[in-house]
This record gives C-alpha cells, sequence and structure tokens, in this order.
DNA sequence: TAATAAAACGGGAAATTTCCCCTTTCCGAA
DNA sequence: TTCGGAAAGGGGAAATTTCCCGTTTTATTA
C-alpha cells in the first residue's frame, strides 16, 4: 500500500510537476491536488483519504494557516506538512502552531522531501538541520514581544498606503480615535517617530508587503 | 530530435520537478538544470547546447535579469523564457529586454507550458492574453520618463526615514523651501499624494533601496 | 552682456499627523 | 454578577505636512 498525498498549492506548475515528482519516488501516491483551502475543502472527503498533505504557506483564497487550522481539525489524524517558498517567512512559525509536522522549503532536495514525507508517515516527525536552526530563531523572534494584533496588522496594510487616516477609518469602518489607538500603539512597538518610519518598518519585518 | 530544455530556478524541488514534467511531454528533454546564472555559466558550453532555456526571475546569487542578458550575450540563438512568481513583477520587462521571447507565470497550467514552449521553438514567439495585456501596462510605465535629479535622489533617500523634513534640510545643508520643492515636484512625478505613498514608490522603483 | 530657464528660497494657510488625557463599551474570569 | 482589562471612541492642541502664492540666485546660452 502506498502512502497517499495531497498537496494544496496556488501554482499550478508547481502542483502539477511536485505530483508528478512524488508518483517518481514509488513509495507515494498522489490522490488530492488543490488550488487553495477552498479548493481542498471541496475535494477532501472521508472516502478519499490522505496519509500526508503538503500545504504551501502562502495562497490567495484561503492560506496555509486557516487551511491548516481547518484540516488538523477536521482532519486530525492527516500528518501535514508546510510548504514555503523562503526561510524568513514569519508564518511559518504560524503554520506549526497551526498543526504541521514539520515545514520544508520549497529549494530543499528532492531526496530530502523523500526522506522527510518517509520519516513523518513511520515515525511521525521530521527533524532537519535547517529546522532546527529555523524553528529556534523563529521562536526566538516570536518571543520579542512585538505582538501585532490582527486590526493593528490590517491597519498597517493601510497605513503603507497613499491613504489619509480619516480614510482608512472609513475603510476599516473604525472610528479615528481608534485608529489613532493603534498607530500610537504601533509607534511604540516599532519606535518610530512617523508614519513613513511605520510603514518602511513593517516592509521591513515583512508584516507588510510590498 | 526532441527540443532540448535548460532550467535555472533555486528552489530545488521546483526545478526538478519541473524537469520531470517536461520530459513526460515526450517532445522535451532537460539537458541543464542549474540553481542560478553562476550555476549556469560553469554547465553551459556549445557541446551542451539548449534550444529553449527557462529563467526564473527572483534568485539570489545571480538573478534573472544578468542571467538573461549574459545568455543573450553569449548564447544569442538560445531562445529565452522568463519564469516568475507574480504577474505584478516589476522585473519582468527588464527580463523581455535582456533578451527573453515570453515570459510564464508558476501558475499557469502544465498544458500552456508545453504550448508556450513549442511555439517558441517553432514560431520563435509566444503570446499569451496575459503577456500582452501586461506587457502594454509594462512598456507604459516604462515610456514615462520619470527624469529623477540627483538632488531629487538623494533627498528621496532621506525622505525613506523617520526624519522630519526640517532635518532633512539641515543634513542637506539646503533651506526648508528647497527641500519642499523637491517633494512637491516628486509627488508629481510619482503621482502620490503623500510622503508615505512618495517613500513607498521609490522603494518600489527600486530608487531607493529598503 | 542680456535674456532666460532652472534651482533655491520665502510666507503663510489649510490639511494632516502626532501626542496627551479622558470616557464608554465589551468580554472573559473570578 | 461584578470586576478588571482591553478595545473603541472622544476632544483638543502642537507639530508636521501639504499646498499655493511669490522673489532671489545661479547657470546657460544667444
Amino acid at each position: 500500500m502506498k502512502i497517499t498525498i495531497g498537496i494544496v498549492d496556488d501554482h499550478q506548475l508547481f502542483l502539477k510537476s511536485l505530483g508528478l515528482m512524488l508518483e517518481s519516488f514509488n513509495e507515494f501516491k498522489v490522490t488530492l491536488m488543490a488550488m487553495n483551502g477552498n479548493d481542498l475543502q471541496e475535494k477532501i472527503s472521508p472516502q478519499n483519504y490522505q496519509d500526508i498533505i503538503l500545504i504551501d504557506v502562502n495562497m490567495p483564497v484561503m492560506n496555509g494557516i486557516e487551511t491548516a487550522k481547518w484540516l488538523n481539525k477536521n482532519y486530525p489524524l492527516i500528518k501535514l506538512v508546510a510548504l514555503s517558498m523562503n526561510d524568513t517567512d514569519r508564518t511559518i512559525i504560524e503554520m506549526i502552531k497551526a498543526g504541521c509536522y514539520a515545514y520544508l522549503l520549497k529549494d530543499c532536495h528532492p531526496d530530502e522531501l523523500e526522506k522527510a514525507l518517509h520519516e513523518i508517515y513511520t515515525k511521525g516527525f521530521y527533524n532537519s538541520d535547517v529546522i532546527n536552526i529555523n524553528y529556534r530563531r523563529l521562536l526566538l523572534a516570536e518571543n520579542d514581544p512585538l505582538n501585532i494584533s490582527e486590526k493593528e496588522r490590517i491597519f498597517l496594510e493601510y497605513a503603507c498606503s497613499d491613504m489619509t487616516y480619516k480614510q482608512i477609518a472609513a475603510e476599516m469602518k473604525l472610528s479615528e480615535r481608534t485608529i489613532d489607538g493603534y498607530r500610537e500603539n504601533l509607534f511604540h512597538k516599532f519606535k518610530v517617530r512617523s508614519r513613513v518610519g511605520l510603514a518602511l518598518e513593517a516592509i521591513r519585518k515583512n508584516i507588510v508587503k510590498l
């Protein structure tokens, strides 16, 4: 009996070709491919069971974190593996908290992928050198108390634009005072004295994408 | 005789699995794989000739643009195709100027990739709907001259910081009015209404480095 | 050398940002 | 149910930004 694998990734080329590669390993059978979390929810069912599901971190529509959380809740027996582009990806820590057994970089060697999937299936975990290093670093980063709330994060996105605070308040359907509170908190957290400094820091810390 | 393909991409999983996929099309033979431009320079030779080379836009060490330029100069007969993650990639116009015959998004359908490669090999070009829309838009953006003077460029660097205009004026040893003139000119040139917008545009246009 | 354009500079006002101190509302734990 | 803390909202003032009206200085060229 082959190990059944599901893949969730919005990049079709990667999705299909990774599927081909996994099938070529002979040990695996790709039984589910989805473009994003929503797509997965429609395609997955107890009848179409996967041993392992590989989840891309960055996806439109329903991203990796939401997808991992949903799977962890509804299909807790499926072993989840996060796939990300770059090792500085802040969301990777969230992926692990969301129930992923491991994360792998997309530029890892195919042999490592095979080894990882095999170990996860048999032993239930996989520790690469990479993950140990990064996990520690990410936990450290986690520990520094930046602690941006979801509302603040959304506000940050708006702050990184040509809009005035008044316009942002209207857009977020909140009072200008509330917006001003977010601003003040973030100024302290980021140690900046102006909106420009805030915007630049948000981009540097990869909280807002340019 | 199969069409020989080279692939340059820093993501090993993508590199190897895309290779597998192309080979599965039967019409193609992947005869070169490289992790980046430098790697490619070492591996390529007139004896190991490629019909088409797929180049990832974003790579460390030696990026897609440099790689494309180098190939175009040293192996002008090889047809180059740019591969990028997202269609808002500003560097795509540079890739085409650097000699790429087409660009494809990594989330395109495998069938489109096959079609594109086939057409590029036989006809020498490929026009997807996507490329026509974006190419025009990008060329338009390219054509407006912008014309940033050296003083304005230096001011832009300062503007991308936590400093007030007064501090910037002191630092540049110029009157606040003069600074204000730079600001006003740049607002028009960048079509923005605030310093935040200006700073973000300067970074997007790669005039100021983050 | 005079004309001319561009760069530098200036005053002032309106809009926006930044900062401070405060009240109300909501929500979970005791 | 009440308490406490966090989130949301409020008023107002000083600082900064944005904008529009100019003049002076500098550099270029006819």
